[in-house]
DNA sequence: CACAATTCAATTGGGCACAACTAAATGGCC
DNA sequence: GGCCATTTAGTTGTGCCCAATTGAATTGTG
C-alpha cells in the first residue's frame, strides 16, 4: 500500500503529530464558529470578546497590559481596538502621565454589554459537551501545553539531529 | 468591590469561561509559533504542512477532497494551494473527466520535501513535553470537543434563556 | 542640557480563516 | 435537445495573527 521504503516507525510519527496538531488546529477553529453564533448578537467577534472579558475583569489598561493578559502584540491589538471603539465599546485615550500610553477604556456601552455578555459561559460551556471538572481537567492540560511550546520556542532547538 | 450586584456564582462562570477559551485559543497561537521555527527550513507555514500530510499520506487528491480531509473549504484552500504551487511543491490541473475538479499533485520537489520532512513530528512531540500517551489523551479529548462544539454550532440554540 | 538606549503604539506586509458570491461544468428531468 | 438544480473552484471582503519597521516619548548618563 505504501510503496515508499520509509521506515513503518516514521510512518508512526508523522501520522501521531498529523493527529496531535491537526486536533488542536480543528478544535480551536470549532470553537471559534460556536463563539461566531452566540456571540453575534454582542456585535463582538471572539478575540473582541477575549479583550472585553480583561477590561470587565481588571478595569480600564494600557494597550500594552491588555497585550499582555492576552498574550498580543500591538499588530493585532490596534486594528481590533479600533473596531472596538467604532463599535462604541471603548475608548482609546493616550495617557496624560506618558504620552507613549494608550489607556483602553470601557464605554457606558461597553461596561453594560457585560450584563448580556453574563450568559454567554454557560451557553459555551454547554456546547463543549464537558462537565465542570472534564473542563479543568482539559484547561489544565492546555495550559501545560502551552507553557511547554512557549519554552521550546524560546529554545528553539534547531541543531537537534 | 463589584459595584454590580451580579450574583457570584456569574463572576465564577465568566472566570471559567475565559480559562478555557483562553487555554485553547492560547495553546493553538504557542503550537503555531513552534511550528513556523521548526518549518522555516522547509519552506513552509503550518497550513501548508497539514496539506503536504495529506498529500503524503493520500497522495494526489481533488481540492475537494482536500477540504474534507483537513475541514477547509475553497476560500481558504484556493490561494493557499496558489502559494504551494508558487513554491514549486504541487500543480494544479483541472481533471479532464470532470472540468470542475482541480487536482492537486505532488511534484518531484513536493514528494521529496518529505524526507526533509520526517523528522519534524519528533521534535514538535519533544516540544510539547508530553509523552505518548498524554499526548494520546489528549487528542481524544480534543477530538470530542471538536465533535461536540459542532453538533452544537449546527443546532445552535440561540434561543436559550 | 545633550545624547543614547529603551519603551510603547502604530503601521505595513504576508498569510490564514470564513462568509457570501460568481462562474463554469455536470447530471437529471421533461 | 433544452432547462434547472447541484457540484466544484475561484473571488472578494472582513477579521485575526505575527514579524519587522517606524516614530514619538521617556529614561538614563555624562
Amino acid at each position: 500500500m505504501t510503496p515508499t521504503p520509509t521506515p513503518a516507525a516514521q510512518e508512526n510519527w508523522l501520522r501521531l503529530d498529523n493527529q496531535i496538531c491537526f486536533s488542536l488546529h480543528a478544535a480551536s477553529r470549532a470553537f471559534n464558529s460556536v463563539y461566531r453564533v452566540i456571540l453575534k448578537d454582542l456585535g463582538l467577534t471572539y478575540p473582541q470578546y477575549l479583550v472585553m472579558l480583561v477590561l470587565w475583569e481588571h478595569g480600564d489598561l494600557p494597550v500594552k497590559k491588555l497585550g499582555e493578559h492576552l498574550r498580543l502584540d500591538s499588530g493585532t491589538l490596534s486594528p481590533l481596538l479600533k473596531r472596538l471603539e467604532g463599535a462604541g465599546f471603548v475608548r482609546r485615550e493616550r495617557s496624560t502621565v506618558d504620552e507613549r500610553s494608550v489607556e483602553v477604556r470601557l464605554t457606558e456601552e461597553g461596561a453594560a454589554l457585560r450584563e448580556r455578555a453574563v450568559e454567554v459561559p454557560r451557553r459555551i460551556t454547554v456546547a463543549t459537551g464537558f462537565d465542570i471538572d472534564g473542563i479543568r481537567e482539559l484547561r489544565t492540560r492546555l495550559d501545560e501545553l502551552t507553557t511547554a511550546l512557549d519554552a521550546a520556542a524560546l529554545s528553539d532547538t534547531p541543531g537537534c539531529s
